[in-house]
DNA sequence: ATGGCTGCTTTGAGCAGA
């Protein structure tokens, strides 16, 4: 199973470039975030026509997240929130078990300004998601949780550390919350495979950050234990950044063996 | 040099993102 994820920043802004990334990339499963559209404005019928299948967790303007599966891939048990009693008016989880794995596609909050109300929120969003896998899932269950975390987890994950140390991407609060989710069962993916820091997933539009490799890692695809051993390959799609019109984010892609 | 881009919005200046 090729999986991915991807924040497209907007799928209608989108959707060209979304395509030819699907017939190049040939992904299985591929988690998006930041549709920022409602579900009746999904391009359904564009995606059908190039193979797959899409379940939307959809808002109108933010947030926004969603599972594509290739045609014949069975998806069952969609869910769409946390299912708990909190806040549920931001469109941020969606999940469903795709070919026997349990994959979801997370947009955590950004966060806004530590200390701020967004920042609470965010750590809040952070402690739904721990309680979320803790009644939804077993340790023995494969799980891929995967998406926009807006945690860069420690400071290889960031081009320039000092300048980014107080904000909520790296604030060591959310490092934390970031820590207690993981510390349900899961397993950053791309440091199975890569060690070294330099390796982001997000650059500014601006201060021509891309070209200089100045960005953070933020999206992540978590990997419970029973798949940990079958990935065998995580790299992030540095190619969709370049060229007319990218999103901010790059893809993050891993192969599972299931 | 502390903003510089992009996408959205009862269409246009303001919010939000990261």
């Amino acid at each position: 199973m090729k999986l991915a994820t991807w924040n497209v920043n907007s799928i209608r802004a989108r959707e060209d470039r979304a395509l030819r990334w699907l017939e190049a990339t040939a992904p299985d499963v591929v988690c998006l975030q930041e549709l920022k559209v409602v579900e009746e404005a999904f391009p359904f019928e564009t995606l059908r026509a190039a193979g797959y299948e899409a379940a939307v967790h959809g808002q109108k303007t933010y947030n926004g997240v969603a599972l594509l599966t290739r045609f014949g891939i069975e998806v069952e048990d969609v869910e769409r929130g946390f299912g708990d009693d909190g806040d549920d008016t931001q469109a941020r989880l969606i999940s469903a078990k795709v070919a026997g794995v349990h994959v979801a596609s997370a947009y955590v909050p950004n966060g806004g300004e530590v200390g701020s109300d967004k920042w609470a929120y965010k750590l809040e969003w952070l402690r739904r998601l721990r309680g979320w896998l803790d009644r939804r899932f077993e340790k023995r269950d494969p799980v891929a949780l995967c998406g926009d975390f807006n945690v860069a987890p420690d400071d290889r994950d960031v081009s320039d550390p000092p300048a980014w140390e107080a904000s909520v991407l790296c604030h060591p609060e959310a490092r934390r919350a970031l820590e207690t989710v993981r510390g349900w069962g899961l397993v950053d993916s791309f440091r199975l495979h890569h060690d070294g820091g330099g390796f982001y997933s997000w650059w500014d539009y601006r201060m021509l950050a891309f070209p200089k490799n100045k960005g953070l890692r933020i999206d992540h695809i978590d990997l419970s234990e029973p798949l940990v051993g079958r990935c065998s390959e995580a790299l992030i799609d540095r190619n969709e950044r370049k060229g007319k019109q990218p999103s901010d984010h790059a893809p993050v892609i891993i192969e599972l063996d299931v």
